[in-house]
DNA sequence: GTAGTATTTAGTTAAATACTTAAATAAATT
DNA sequence: AATTTATTTAAGTATTTAACTAAATACTAC
């Protein structure tokens, strides 16, 4: 989880994920919605991926990226430890 | 929330944390678990307190350390919102 | 008020991060 | 096979971050 962490730190990529919510994309259309040159934008998903919050298929000359899920829920998991904590305090 | 995300990308902030799942801490009970200066973890703290992920309390001469849970709340919809996303795809 | 304990602030340094430009790879088009 | 389009890799740089030590603040107890 830690890759994971580390990867939704920041704001780019976050906003990345917000952009797959609509629907599948590839690396060019990712990068149009930012002020950021490609390679920049390539290295962010790079980090998405290995933290497996994505996934991408080659398609032709293009690469399409989309939402892998499972990370997102593991995440909630987590956080709901952190509510429910059994009752440690009160 | 990127301060949040920010703060939860630290493991050794996500620790103090978990620790503080159990039972609320001083700084000094939090310190003596990690192998690091006391300033050290009183930096993570000051992050994790501006992050609204903990409270503090001043108890004499102690500074008590509590969870705030409404962020972790606040990470649970916004996960949630990357599983649901209505149906953009399928 | 001096001494001791708890914690934070300030200043420094090394490592990590987020960008850049230039070059490399790979597929599509002529 | 040469050219264009899509994307990534490599190399360099500026900024941020996470640690440290030393000094400051705040409370407690004598």
């Amino acid at each position: 989880m830690n890759n994971a962490f580390k990867a939704l730190s920041d704001p780019t990529r976050r906003k990345i994920l917000d952009l797959l919510k609509n629907r599948d994309l590839t690396a060019g259309e990712i990068s149009d919605h930012f002020n950021m040159t490609k390679p920049s934008i390539s290295q962010h998903l790079k980090l998405l991926k290995n933290a497996d919050l994505v996934q991408d298929e080659k398609k032709g000359q293009f690469v399409v990226y989309s939402l892998n899920t499972t990370v997102f829920q593991e995440l909630i998991s987590w956080a709901l430890d952190f509510i429910d904590k059994g009752d440690g305090q009160k």
